[in-house]
RNA sequence: GCACGGGUAGCUCAGUUGGUUAGAGCAGCGGUUUGUGGAACCGAAGGUCGACAGUUCGAAUCUGUCCCCGUGUACCA
């Protein structure tokens, strides 16, 4: 026999892929149950859509390439291409195109749902995540966008942030427009870049964004990015549109006056808001933090925006001749919560089992009535699951943090008590089995 | 994709100019009272040093290729 080498299965996750823990998810769930009441009392419907669509219904379909789409998570289907969805409008759209003659005009919907991403992931940015998202579909009434960044702040107020912790940041994608055609800047190419490059002011600062418009830029690392090579008096320009921070596009007036009846003032114009390149068509919005947020490492990182959306008219169109606006805002949950765990000291109570530790195991029956008296009074409790002795018992209710252990054994047996031991203090006490779940309601 | 850094025990890492059977801390397992955890002590166990090929009497260490991870950058509907 010739010896082969064992090949076993990686215990690694696939990168961009993370595992999480209870406490980061209970606190995820605090953030879903404000967003579900906030959304109901704006009045919006409830959705899911599955997590897979055919390809071509969630984005462009690229020929040339032997895997559609690269960015997204295909595989073909009884010759069909099947994609997970990478975001939820989409899919929103798809089914507002399905079910056009059924649903109301304008129909308000939210959903929360896994998105994945077929990216290189980084910090803070993973390939499969909670994502949230609000819309209105068949409205051109600008309202619908006000509402939305209205909405989004009253659940971050609502998860604990202030209103000096973050800012709803919104421009137009027609504000960009007119500057492009004023300065009779026409090819696409440039323009795309240009715009590329805008978004990068947060992170970048405007002298590199400069380069970037301009000739190109080398980063730190020594890798080359070609730039927009517009001229310096186009660049120049540009600069004084942005750094004046009024805008002279109507849709954003529009939406300003309408935050002003709504009495919302945490908003800012801010014309280097970019978003993407493809479907938005009006009005676009983003929302930022304005606390540091540190990596596992305890360093400050770039954290960037939590969330963001805009109007897109054409979308829902695509599908069919339908004419459809709609507007649409999302959060990324599980960078939300990220940064939430360190503003915020949530005293989320996790709630641990009472261990009936076992003596003997023919004794089951006996601590099975204690269990069931426990168990019939809501109070989380178990016999110890494992086997081993009373040392690995202890070792195990410290370790899963349990409040108590209860001893009941032989001669507690015999005088018709338990002993309950508090993890926390080492007291023990005896009590009779009579009173035994009045007691532990009045400790616990 | 491009650039730089890194892959040694379950985890975090050390490993000197290439030299016998590759080390530590923590975790896990067993014990120091078989009815008492969080501390301490003792013991045993745990690794084809990311993969493959090459140089060499000899490779965790040097060279090449590939894979994976991290950081920056680009792309991101």
């Amino acid at each position: 026999m010739i010896k082969k080498k064992k090949l076993k299965p990686s215990k690694e996750l696939p990168s961009g892929f993370e595992d999480r823990q209870e406490k980061v998810l209970l606190i995820r769930d605090f953030v879903i149950s404000n967003i579900k009441e906030v959304m109901i009392k704006y009045g919006f419907q409830y959705l899911e859509t599955p997590s897979f669509e055919y390809t071509d219904s969630i984005g462009k379909f690229l020929p040339d390439k032997d895997r559609p789409g690269e960015g997204v998570f295909s595989f073909k289907d009884d010759n069909k291409w099947l994609s997970l969805r990478y975001d939820l409008t989409a899919p929103l759209a798809r089914y507002v195109a399905k079910n056009f003659n059924e649903i109301p005009k304008p129909f308000k919907r939210y959903q929360l749902g896994t998105v994945w991403r077929n990216e290189k992931p980084g910090p803070g940015r993973y390939r499969e995540f909670l994502q949230f998202d609000a819309d209105y579909v068949g409205t051109k009434n600008l309202q619908a966008d006000a509402e939305l960044c209205i909405l989004i702040s009253e659940i971050l107020e609502k998860c604990g942030l202030d209103k000096a912790d973050y800012t709803v940041k919104i421009s137009s994608r027609k504000f960009t427009d007119k500057l492009f055609e004023k300065l009779k800047i026409k090819s696409k190419y440039k323009i795309s870049t240009a715009l590329r490059a805008l978004d990068k002011i947060d992170r970048l600062g405007w002298e590199e964004v400069r380069k970037l418009l301009g000739e190109g830029r080398k980063d730190k690392s020594g890798d080359y990015t070609e730039g927009a090579n517009l001229k310096k008096d186009q660049i120049k320009l540009i600069e004084n549109a942005l750094d004046n921070k009024m805008s002279d596009s109507e849709d954003v007036l529009e939406i300003i006056k309408i935050f002003e009846a709504y009495n919302f003032k945490n908003y800012k114009f801010d014309p280097s808001v970019i978003r993407g390149l493809e479907y938005y068509t009006g009005p676009i919005f983003e929302v930022n933090l304005n606390f540091e947020v540190k990596n596992l490492k305890g360093k400050t990182i770039q954290f960037g925006s939590i969330g963001g959306g805009g109007r897109y008219d054409s979308l829902v169109s695509n599908f069919g001749n339908l004419d459809c606006p709609a507007t649409g805002i999302s959060i990324g949950l599980d960078r939300l919560v990220f940064a939430l765990m360190q503003k915020k000291d949530f005293n989320i109570k996790v709630v641990r089992p009472l261990i009936i530790c076992v003596f003997d195991k023919s004794k089951t029956k006996e601590y099975v009535e204690i269990l069931n008296k426990l168990r019939e009074a809501d109070i989380s409790s178990e016999i110890y699951p494992g086997e081993g002795k009373l040392k690995k018992q202890m070792e195990y209710a410290n370790k899963i943090e349990s409040p108590f252990v209860i001893f009941y054994g032989d001669d507690e047996i015999k005088k018709n008590e338990v002993k309950l031991r508090n993890l926390k203090t080492g007291e023990e006490s005896s009590i009779k089995i009579e009173n035994l779940v009045d007691e532990i309601k009045k400790i616990i």
